[in-house]
DNA sequence: ATGATTTAATGAATACCGTTCAATATTGTT
DNA sequence: AACAATATTGAACGGTATTCATTAAATCAT
């Protein structure tokens, strides 16, 4: 069974060199295949479709992108910080990993079928812990309450993936993370408890 | 050459049909000529490809958007109460206009390509017009300056796509305009400048 | 009004794609 | 070694967007 896995990383592995370049439409199975090493019927073994191949590349590198920011949250206590660190280690992400960033945004995050993928479970995994972070942050009292956590979790997250998908947009030509001070002020006033 | 026209309108039309129920994957350029009553390289004659025609659609919708816009924005001379209008219309426009939203945010804003049609020249003529409201706005002191103007901009089109593209993905359950005075709150906060 | 010429419309033919499935090869078991 | 179970294969299928030689319509000149 660690051998069915192993052909399973191959063939993804194929598959996000694949989708990397092109998109979901001008990826072919038959160049995915090849770059496996496989037979084209040998894919649908291991996935339902082109679909269901596409969505299992990301879920590596979403389960990375986790963990490191949890990491990264090690040792901050404050709300407010940990929402600065926040808005720094997505930006930073996404601009370590453009191809990553690509899929995710310009493909996937507009796809309706997308919301019942595994991948999009651990998405969620990211989002709730936001969720978290808001929440303690207004029960600390840095983060100010009588707004809905969830609308200020919309407004940072819909932020950022603004410009995050504006950047890819523009062919990536400007720094991601320029300009980081300022988004992170205008985002903090708008949520932080008056003093 | 009004008659050209005209036949390009029925394309249009027909095409607007089918893209409102499928996605672009899955509407088919035969159905498109049927419902037009043409034959499927006529198609060939009015519009470079599949994808040209696409674009095409959501054309006179978003000069319908904008010159509404204009006219919602009359007799308010406040910056910051122009930008409450705009948050409002933004949100409003797009639920009673579920279809065009569904082909904007879910397919179009994401698509390197459709930067270069026409028809984003019609968007940006709105972002244009929000820029203005935003420098206006810096001028009369009501919105706070010192912050680039463009990335005010890009908070508060970030969020709105970003709850448009949510409503959508959640296949419109709810009302899109509802928490509109949070939103509001929250991006204001942000941008107005502290008395 | 008629023939000549340009312009538009057609739909069968083309090339390509994702997916299936009967046949073949590989692996595991006794 | 013989058999059963499982995995792999790639040709075949139904579907797609796009092209292009042919046909029809419209425009113009006489």
């Amino acid at each position: 069974m660690s051998k069915k896995d192993l052909k399973r990383q191959q063939i993804i592995q194929a598959a996000a060199e694949v989708f990397g370049t092109r998109s979901f439409q001008n990826a072919a199975i038959s160049e995915i295949a090849q770059k496996a090493s496989v037979a084209e019927g040998t894919l649908y073994q291991y996935f339902k479709n082109k679909e269901d191949l596409f969505f299992s590349i990301p879920a590596q590198k979403t389960e990375e992108f986790c963990e490191e920011f949890n990491l990264h949250l090690e040792g901050i206590y404050d709300g407010l910080n940990k929402i600065r660190k926040l808005i720094w280690y997505y930006l930073y992400f996404f601009k370590m990993n453009p191809a990553y960033a690509r899929i995710l945004m310009l493909e996937m995050r507009v796809s309706k079928s997308f919301i019942k993928s595994g991948t999009y479970d651990r998405i969620k995994a990211f989002t709730d812990r936001v969720l978290e972070i808001i929440e303690e942050g207004q029960a600390e009292g840095s983060i100010r309450s009588g707004v809905d956590p969830y609308l200020i979790r919309e407004v940072i997250l819909g932020v950022l993936e603004h410009r995050v998908t504006r950047w890819l947009l523009k062919e990536e030509k400007y720094d991601l993370t320029g300009h980081y001070n300022e988004v992170c002020d205008v985002i903090l006033r708008g949520i932080k408890s008056s003093e």
